[in-house]
DNA sequence: GCAAAATTATTTACAAGTAAATTATAAAAA
DNA sequence: TTTTTATAATTTACTTGTAAATAATTTTGC
């Protein structure tokens, strides 16, 4: 749907401030699309982003401090949304011995099965998306959208 | 900043994964520059944009179902959101007498005002972040965005 | 006209973002 | 060594997003 009609407004938007719109747009439309399917698994878009984290590390425990320093989005509350993991068994915490302030964070072998079933689902949507562009659009955006905040 | 370095990863990222995050990512980076404008007015991204949507009324008052309706990001709890304007008193809301379930949500002079402050602020950063693209670039980021979105 | 269904808004409950205060531990300075 | 400072995480308080339940009013079908 172009802008326009989305912002239901007949009066022309500058060009400069369709940027804006139409990222958050975009962002807010396809962003549903993916907690759609977290949903199905009882997952929020952070918890999700913190088990593909611990993920990442392969076995090497992550910190609290990794953690945060690697959410997308802006740093939630992490004790608590490391707490719910630990809940749900998807995630180990234990204090670390060589240094006791910090935290030595673990992905379960349960929290592991459950990305493994939800990767091929992200992944399709990702594909799914990007179909909607040639590769070269794809390339194009990818660059355009760095370039744009920096 | 590219996308790997903020993931902090090695491994290559797929385009079809990239074109999501960076989009995220970009989406997160620059919405901080305009929160950081709002928060000397005391007022969150969600308030501005029921200012903004009142002002478009131009004078004829929004029921609380239009102001949802017409909301960017996915709706909020948008009674208690207007609650917030009218202590504020940069709204009003009263039962409209013809069809007495619904609401007239009205900007006052004071919202007014507030709005013709911010303005020229937030037309500032979207031109900053617009100038760092050709005019050509603009336009090709709109409208691949509103082609990835569909 | 009246009961049932639909619409509009509010309320409630919980999840998550955000920032500041607090606690525990480690590192640095005296 | 002792004190001070810095770091890491947690806790707390508040705001906002989200969804479901509830209440008020209007519309529809009989």
């Amino acid at each position: 749907m172009r802008l326009e009609s989305i912002l239901q407004t007949n009066s022309p938007i500058l060009i400069e401030k369709k940027l804006y719109l139409n990222l958050l747009v975009t962002q807010n439309q396809v962003s549903e699309l993916f907690l759609e399917v977290l949903k199905r698994y009882d997952l929020s878009a952070e918890q999700y982003n913190v088990l593909r984290i611990l993920r990442g590390q392969k076995n090497k425990p992550a910190t609290m401090g990794l953690i945060q320093e690697r959410m997308i989005a802006k740093a939630s509350n992490t004790t608590r949304l490391v707490d719910k993991l630990i809940a749900k068994e998807l995630v180990i915490r234990n204090k670390c011995s060589i240094n006791k302030r910090t935290m030595e964070v673990l992905l379960t072998e349960k929290g592991s099965e459950l990305l493994t079933q939800i990767d091929p689902k992200i992944t399709e949507i990702e594909q799914q998306l990007a179909n909607r562009l040639t590769i070269d659009e794809q390339e194009k955006l990818n660059y355009l959208l760095e370039k744009y905040r920096f």
